[in-house]
RNA sequence: UCCUCAGUAGCUCAGUUGGUUAGAGCGGCGGACUGUUAAUCCGUAGGUCGUAGGUUCAAGUCCUACCUGGGGAGCCA
């Protein structure tokens, strides 16, 4: 017989029939009598009864039927006599497949700390919530490539291991074959790269921004979907060293275009998640976070409210309220001023637009006011900034002299440059982190919760 | 990296002004129970109190350092 799966078997409606169902064993309830064995095989949030005469079955079987346990059964799928769940399997067969020992298996029927859970990263997929999160986070992933393949989008796949330092994204990871214990040295006493793999310094991507421009400045639009490293010494519950990011880019795209695709990008994500996860999503609603649904309603029905930095700080200096850093133009908003506009003042996502250019990358789209450049964040409520993005600059003349103004090497960016030398044209594109989005869309406050295997300082078990 | 809180049974925690043999609930194990839903009831085992020093007649409790984790901040996605 073939195995149905859980998602299956709760979705069939002829009763009666024979079935044979594998998974794992989350509870086992009953009397001297009859047992419950709850069944989970991951395919779906639910698990399904499997309800066991135990005169049928020897007591040395039903002693390995323990939770973590894996059971093979064969049955018939029956109307349930009980409360609590339509259908149930009354099982005929019963074969282990794998034991668990109750005295160590970590997991028991009652929740566990999220922290717990984290140190169990192995065993936590086979969680109600873990399970949910990495469904979404799968169906999200999906999502994204149908969304850009059905607008025209090639994904185009950015290098990992990249030669340039020079995106000033934060501190790389060194990638290198050397023996640590004996690292060759040139005559000067520095490190000689040349003996190195690559013959040249390389680090991890912290971004795929910059190979992406090359690719949409000749297929039109692109996107990359990939790793990204950082090694910043970040601790908080919204870092980690090993992240996915989605970058588009687009030709022929001016800061307005790229603000409106930002904007039906996520609410198209957040349809597709209400539209597909819903059994997930509701219970993580109802155990994770009680907000979570009505939000995403409510995110995806209203227009995000956009300002530029400038009137942004000005509603900022005229807040009732103290904040712990001082608000003025020039310097960068802080986490507080960030949550204040999103979460007291407009109460909605926010676009803010236009910053000073001498807090932001070098590559943005100078403004005529020779003061701000065409930058693009867009702000959540609870995660903050989801969506970096801009207008790039695409005057070769106004690129090398800011280059030169924030000291990044132009020889190493030569092919970068060039794209403004032959056939520039105006483009534009943004970053979304993968992971802050399967936080906001999950209710997960850790983004470690959304991750399977995160990499923070000090941690890379598994 | 800075600030702050925490680390006691498998899990979640309590543990008084420092004072005898360190407690509970859940989970595990044994038993009872004719349909359970985090089943219920009875019984039972289980601890190097994060690590290393120090103060003291006496430290889970006070002090110092370190490790690990949570939250906040910075950096950013």
């Amino acid at each position: 017989m073939k195995r149905s799966t859980v998602k299956e078997l709760l979705a069939f409606t002829e009763i009666n029939s024979d079935v044979l169902l594998k998974g794992w064993v989350r509870t086992r309830r009953g009397n001297n009598q009859v047992a419950f064995i709850a069944i989970n095989d991951g395919t779906i949030i639910h698990s399904i009864q499997v309800v066991a005469d135990l005169q049928s079955f020897p007591e040395e079987l039903m002693k390995r039927v323990t939770t973590g346990s894996s059971i093979s059964v064969t049955g018939k799928l029956v109307e349930s006599m009980g409360k609590g769940q339509n259908v149930e399997i009354q099982a005929a067969e019963i074969r282990i497949l794998g034991d668990s020992d109750p005295e160590v298996y970590p997991l028991q029927k009652k929740g566990h700390s999220f922290e717990f859970l984290r140190e169990n990263a192995h065993l936590r997929f086979r969680t109600n919530t873990f399970g949910a999160v990495f469904r979404i986070r799968h169906a999200l992933a999906y999502a994204i490539h149908k969304y850009y393949n059905d607008r025209g989008f090639y994904c185009l796949h950015t290098p990992i291991i990249t030669a340039s330092d020079a995106e000033g994204a934060g501190a790389m990871f060194k990638v290198t074959t050397f023996d640590l214990d004996g690292i060759p040295r040139n005559k000067e006493g520095d490190v000689d790269f040349t003996e190195d793999f690559f013959g040249r310094p390389t680090n991890l991507t912290v971004s795929g921004q910059l190979e992406g421009e090359l690719g949409a400045l000749a297929l039109s639009s692109i996107y990359t979907f990939g790793p990204t490293f950082r090694a910043e010494n970040s601790n908080t519950p919204r870092h980690v060293a090993e992240f996915w990011m989605i970058e588009p880019e687009m030709a022929f795209c001016d800061i307005t275009d790229n603000m409106d695709l930002a904007e039906d990008f996520l609410k198209y994500l957040i349809r597709y998640t209400l539209d597909h996860c819903q059994d997930d999503l509701e219970f993580l609603n109802k155990m994770v976070d009680k907000g979570l649904l009505e939000r995403l309603r409510f995110v995806m029905e209203h227009p995000f409210e956009r300002k530029t930095y400038s009137e942004a700080v000005e509603i900022l200096m005229k807040a009732d309220r103290k904040f712990e850093f001082q608000v003025e133009w020039g310097l960068d908003l802080q986490a507080e001023h960030e949550r204040y506009l999103v979460e007291q003042h407009f109460k909605r996502p926010v676009i803010l637009t236009d910053y000073p250019r001498e807090i932001k990358a070098f590559y943005m789209k100078q403004n005529d006011d020779g003061k701000t450049v065409r930058a693009m964040d867009v702000l959540f409520p609870l995660i903050g900034e989801i969506i970096g993005g801009s207008q790039r600059e695409e005057e070769l003349d106004k690129l090398q002299n800011r280059m030169r103004e924030m000291k990044i090497p132009e020889d190493e960016l030569w092919w970068y440059l060039e794209t403004r030398k032959f056939g520039t044209v105006e483009h534009s594109g943004f970053g979304l982190g993968f992971e802050r989005l399967i936080m906001f869309i999950t209710g997960m406050s850790n983004i470690r919760d959304v991750i399977p295997f995160p990499r923070t300082p000090k941690s890379a078990e598994f």
